[in-house]
DNA sequence: TATCATTTTTACCGTTTGGTCAAATCTCTT
DNA sequence: AAGAGATTTGACCAAACGGTAAAAATGATA
């Protein structure tokens, strides 16, 4: 026994992860990642996971123990990820400047990770099954104490009453809608399959909608 | 040969359905729906659907030839009902009145058929494979035939600079996100699985954004 | 280069899946 | 009540599914 080691024989309990494992991990997320974002969990499957990461399905299994670790994997890292922007919401700027950037931010991560954004919205059809407790624990959480933020600014009158978590519902389906229906938005403005472009008009409308005003006043002529 | 009657041997092909055949029908698409709707095409089965019909899979099989042909009816009744509130929209009325009232209506369907707004999810999470053509052709025909009404008024200074499109974007994104992400939603907002109550504030706050103003002018003080 | 741990493959297993078939049952009309 | 057509069922099939076992191949290290 010259090598004290890990032992164990799962790879994802080793203490450090070698070079393979480090590579093939990423390969196999980068796969499921692309065919769950599509079909969802159920629709998903091990095959064309491992297929699309050019590996055979039981070296998949040998980094990941079965499907649905997998899947947690991903959400657990999209989940970081997707609730930085919220997290940076701050009691202390202009709410203009505050809604606004987080707007930009939301849509930004909306156009560089639509597949991310497509597995939320997989998760979500399908009831939650796999983050329904985070949903009603650290997330609603976090909404009450921004949302207290914006109540704040309502009772200053510098934002309009309203409900401030539909607000953020607001917020977020719309810049979600750019990656979840993309397919929809591409086919209705005639772009082309791989066209992003239409992301610039989305953050103009937007910005418009929410910081400014789409309806003028009825004029008394 | 007493009866001329049907012939065929596809119940769905025969000249005028039997009262057995209405109801199994409608039966089997209710379930169809709901199966499809959480899980989306691929991650459906026909035992699932055919259990939730409480009827054999052969059975279910008599009326539809196959899996395929049970979604697109579903998606087929779908996109009526669901642009019904769109072609309505009317470039004689007054901007105000007309987005609010779509609203309203687009609003009123996600409460009233959330399954069928998640099923049309599901689809374009899919990549839209069985109505990319509808999607390019009569969708895309339709929303310019009301983008150009939405372009009148802005011309004519009754609505904000804005392309209209992408306005349509905002109200579908954020309508139907009370049926998609309804779980989330409901978690987020404290409330029991089959309540629907949050509509009304989401209404509420739907209003404020697109016909009112959500941030006040900057004050000189 | 020998050794041991890591990685990959081959062959397989039981279950689920979409779908078929023919026989049995039911329903409606005469 | 009988006959024809409509409906339902049970038995079945090939392919796809999630997953396993063990051996073979590769990589790292001394």
């Amino acid at each position: 026994m010259t090598q004290i080691s890990a032992s164990s024989e799962n790879p994802a309990e080793r203490r450090s992860k070698t070079r393979i494992q480090k590579e093939n991990e990423t390969r196999i997320l980068l796969a499921a990642l692309e065919v769950f974002s599509e079909n969802g969990f159920r629709g998903a499957t091990l095959d064309r996971i491992a297929a699309t990461a050019k590996m055979s399905k039981p070296n998949l299994l040998y980094y990941f123990k079965n499907k649905e670790e997998i899947h947690v994997a991903l959400l657990t890292d999209l989940l970081d990820v997707w609730l930085a922007p919220l997290r940076e919401i701050s009691p202390h700027g202009e709410p203009a400047d505050e809604i606004g950037s987080y707007i930009r931010r939301t849509l930004e991560s909306s156009r560089q990770f639509p597949r991310d954004s497509r597995l939320f919205a997989n998760e979500m059809l399908a009831g939650a099954p796999h983050i329904g407790d985070f949903l009603q624990s650290e997330l609603k959480q976090l909404v009450d104490e921004k949302a207290a933020i914006f109540q704040g600014w309502i009772d200053e009158r510098r934002l309009a009453p309203c409900d401030p978590r539909h607000l953020l519902f607001a917020i977020w389906s719309t810049t979600q809608h750019y990656a979840d229906f993309s397919v929809q938005v591409r086919h209705v403005l005639g772009l082309q399959p791989g066209d992003v472009s239409y992301y610039e008009d989305a953050l103009s409308m937007l910005q418009t909608l929410f910081l400014s005003r789409l309806v003028p006043p009825a004029s008394t002529n």
